[in-house]
DNA sequence: GCCAACGTTGGC
DNA sequence: GCCAACGTTGGC
């Protein structure tokens, strides 16, 4: 299958791109998600070797940050489990897992922050979810077009 | 199955 | 800190 593109969104003060690069072999798995739509693109859509926009969100410049990828196929989020973790979800079944993530890998920083401010200006991006007002998806599709295009806003 | 109340997200 | 937009919950 050809490769496929995604964006992530993550607040800077709980994970940010400079965390995922300080990480032991620069991975991560992107749990805590309790987002049916996104769950759904991540357990049943990524695959290993997406590449994946990092964008910081709740932050003083929200924006693009940098450029992972996705490191392995998807698998139930523990956390889901686990009665200690804030993402601790009872109605999760080991043996019927409610929640899935897969891991994510550091691949480079952005030269600059892409601010979100920026990507709304651009008509080209107009049909991306994250521009559309209202739209809270954590996860989300990214075509190829608009792939290409904001590496050209770099 | 409807829908009001509530909690969360996230830009500003 | 405010608040609009959503998703989820729970009473009926």
């Amino acid at each position: 299958m050809a490769k496929q593109y995604w964006l992530m969104k993550s607040e800077p003060n709980e994970f940010s791109i400079d965390d995922l690069e300080a990480r032991p072999q620069q991975k991560e798995p992107w749990d805590g998600v309790r987002n049916y739509q996104a769950r759904n693109m991540m357990r049943d859509q990524m695959k290993k070797g997406d590449r994946i926009f990092f964008y910081h969100s709740n932050c003083d410049v929200p924006g693009i940050t940098g450029i992972a990828e996705v490191a392995g196929e998807s698998y139930p989020d523990p956390t889901a489990f686990d009665p200690d973790d804030s993402h601790y979800d009872p109605k999760s079944d080991p043996d019927e897992p409610r929640w899935y993530l897969v891991d994510v890998k550091f691949v480079r920083k952005t030269k600059r922050t892409i601010p979100l401010a920026e990507l709304k200006e651009r008509p080209e991006l107009a049909e991306m979810p994250l521009v559309r007002r209202g739209n809270r998806l954590s996860v989300m599709p990214v075509t190829p077009q608009q792939w290409k295009f904001i590496l050209s806003m770099e």
